[in-house]
RNA sequence: GGUCGCGUAGCUCAGCUGGAUAGAGCAUCUGCCUUCUAAGCAGACGGUCAUAGGUUCGAAUCCUAUCGCGAUCACCA
């Protein structure tokens, strides 16, 4: 369609030239509503600014010269200033041979060698992952797919804070009650051990300020005393004095966790290319603060932490090494991101997939970057997304509220299979098959209800009604795709060779639907937004479903258009694969 | 309190750089499985686009103010 609104803008600037002795260069276009006649409207009124004239008047004016110059379009009406165009049905024919004959239709290779890098993911290593995670994991995956396919080369990366005290608290924990547990002796996840011994220590924690507040001690001197507390401190110290037990320790458990991970991303069918540890970057940032101290772009206060003014462009002071000379996360993250740069030379961009809580730590990142002089630091973004809010309001993992990822998936996977098993439509398929099926529809159902929602909005799940799979869902879309691979398995598609002249409305509305492909790739890696592509693909399947119910494709006796409509189902088959691909979502064969 | 984000149907959400009578799904109700998969299709019902101003041929969209919700303003990450 775009390429069609080029094609008359060409037309109409040499008319309005020479009729009017005006220059316009931009028109105004959209797709002509349901209610009327045509195809595609030009907005005149636009036009009223360099035209002084009667938009009715102009309108006819226009569409006379249109008709009469230009061979696709057959016919026009005006309504008020918009001009409806009516475009030969073989324009529509046209563009769907021609699509079919293109290989990967909308995606666009990469012109540079210049990177993109994405960062997504990066969880703390004391906890499994949960339902917040995933929303994270499937916006930075889809947000990967979708930059690629715009034609970009493409890093996944994380950033693992797998140092400080939190890793610790496990470590104490395992120490002290663990027994020797191992992932292996009881069975369990390596996340959800270590993330078993992150409460361990909070219960027992809290019993011990008890204890102490009941001998005495105000609330104040109980957190900061109490045994178990001092002991996690103590090994913190241990660990950044490089003490062998505790980084064996460390190292142990911080691959056990690494290991669970593995296992929950596999299922998500999320992947990185690269990883990044704080414990290994939050040197490089220390040197960055002196570099920035040295320029007086950072000053150190009288007890020696160092600080940043950002008052100026209205922000606050903030800290960015503490006053006893360590680092806080700013330091770790301005490390990071020079590690990065200095890893890909070529980087021309790098999104960071991060919650909307960290709006403020990720503008003062950027500007501070800035200051620093990095040229690089233009090309960073911050994918703010919204939270994932459960009914009852934020998901606390100490009030154990927190929706676990892999329990998730599993329900999502579960019920997949319970719905399947009602419809009965799988016979003759191995039980392995089967299995794999469930988890596709299940994931499919989960992953489209959370890309669909634009990323800034907070999304609100409620684990009781999980997740539809009838109306506006994954499943749906899975569904029309499964039914048009039944139709190319009975019909093969032989050949291009059709010539028809004329088709349904319902099916140009398709093709344009079709066309708009490539345009909404762009905008969505533009935007960063996988709900674009998401929305796309619903649209397209709404269209194609109520025509597949109320037009027959296969047994007509015109052989010319069956294999028209053969051809159009394998384009929207196609498309749908695609545009599900992006967001992560795989469509089966048959369900 | 300062800053940022959000507010569209009973519920969950679309609505691209301003365009025609604001669209889907769920829920409720009516039809449709002997022809390509009914996880579907056709239809009905449902709206003061938070509120009030402004900008203009034209505003859910842009600007200002107010209200409501959320986030953030740590020697936490």
């Amino acid at each position: 369609m775009q390429l069609l609104a080029d094609q008359i803008s060409e037309v109409l600037k040499n008319h309005l030239d020479k009729t009017f002795n005006t220059t316009v260069s931009q028109f105004d276009f959209q797709a002509t509503r349901k209610e009327f006649d045509g195809d595609i409207t030009l907005v005149v009124f636009s036009l009223l600014k360099f035209i002084k004239t009667n938009p009715v008047q102009l309108s006819n004016q226009i569409g006379d010269y249109l008709k009469d110059h230009f061979d696709l379009i057959t016919d026009f009406n005006v309504v008020k200033g918009f001009l409806n165009l009516s475009i030969a049905d073989t324009y529509f024919i046209n563009a769907l041979q021609s699509i079919s004959s293109t290989e990967d239709y909308g995606h666009v290779n990469p012109t540079t060698e210049a990177v993109f890098l994405i960062e997504y993911s990066s969880p703390n290593t004391n906890k499994p992952l949960h339902l917040g995670h995933i929303r994270n994991n499937l916006l930075g995956f889809a947000v990967a797919q979708i930059l690629e396919a715009s034609g970009k080369k493409v890093i996944k990366t994380q950033i693992i804070n797998d140092r400080g005290i939190h890793i610790c608290k496990s470590m104490v924990a395992w120490k002290k009650f663990g027994a020797g547990e191992t992932p292996k002796s009881t069975g369990l996840k390596g996340d959800k051990l270590v993330g078993n011994y992150y409460v361990r220590f909070d219960q027992e924690y809290k019993k011990e300020i008890e204890t102490l507040i009941a001998n005495g001690s105000t609330e104040e001197e109980a957190k900061t005393q109490a045994p178990l507390f001092l002991e996690a401190q103590q090994m913190l110290r241990a660990w950044e004095a490089g003490s062998t037990e505790v980084v064996e320790l460390w190292k142990k458990m911080n691959n056990w966790v690494y290991e669970g991970f593995e296992t929950t991303y596999a299922n998500l069918g999320v992947s990185f290319d690269s990883y990044y540890y704080e414990s290994k970057t939050y040197l490089l940032g220390k040197d960055l603060i002196d570099q920035g101290l040295e320029q007086s772009i950072f000053f150190k206060k009288e007890d020696g932490s160092v600080w940043v003014d950002l008052t100026e462009e209205g922000l606050d002071e903030k800290l960015l090494l503490r006053s006893d000379g360590t680092a806080v996360y700013m330091t770790q993250d301005l490390g990071t991101a020079l590690q990065r740069f200095k890893d890909n030379p070529t980087m021309e961009g790098m999104v960071y997939i991060v919650g909307n809580e960290q709006d403020y730590h990720f503008k003062v990142l950027f500007l501070i970057l800035k200051k620093l002089g990095f040229s690089w630091a233009e090309s960073l973004h911050h994918l703010s997304y919204g939270m994932v809010d459960l009914p009852e309001g934020k998901m606390k993992s100490r009030e154990g509220t927190v929706v676990d990822a892999d329990d998730l998936m599993l329900e999502m996977t579960n019920t997949a299979a319970v719905l399947s098993e009602e419809l009965g439509k799988l016979e003759g398929m191995s039980s392995q098959d089967k299995k794999e099926l469930y988890q596709t529809i299940g994931l499919g159902a989960l992953k489209y209800f959370i890309l669909k929602v634009d990323p800034k909005k907070s999304i609100l799940f409620d684990p009781r009604k999980s997740v539809d799979f009838a109306g506006n869902t994954g499943p749906f879309i899975q569904y029309t795709y499964a039914r048009i691979q039944s139709i190319l398995r009975s019909r093969p598609l032989d050949s291009l060779a059709y010539s028809l002249t004329a088709i349904t409305t319902k099916e140009k509305e398709i093709i344009k639907q079709i066309l708009l492909y490539p345009e909404t790739i762009q905008q969505a890696a533009k935007q960063y937004s996988p709900a674009l592509v998401a929305n796309y693909v619903y649209d397209l399947v709404k269209l194609f479903n109520s025509f597949y119910q109320n037009t027959p494709i296969l047994g007509g006796n015109d052989s010319e258009l069956e294999s028209f409509r053969i051809s159009l189902c394998n384009e929207v088959g196609k498309i749908i694969e695609s545009g599900t691909r992006l967001l992560g979502i795989t469509v089966p064969e048959r369900m």
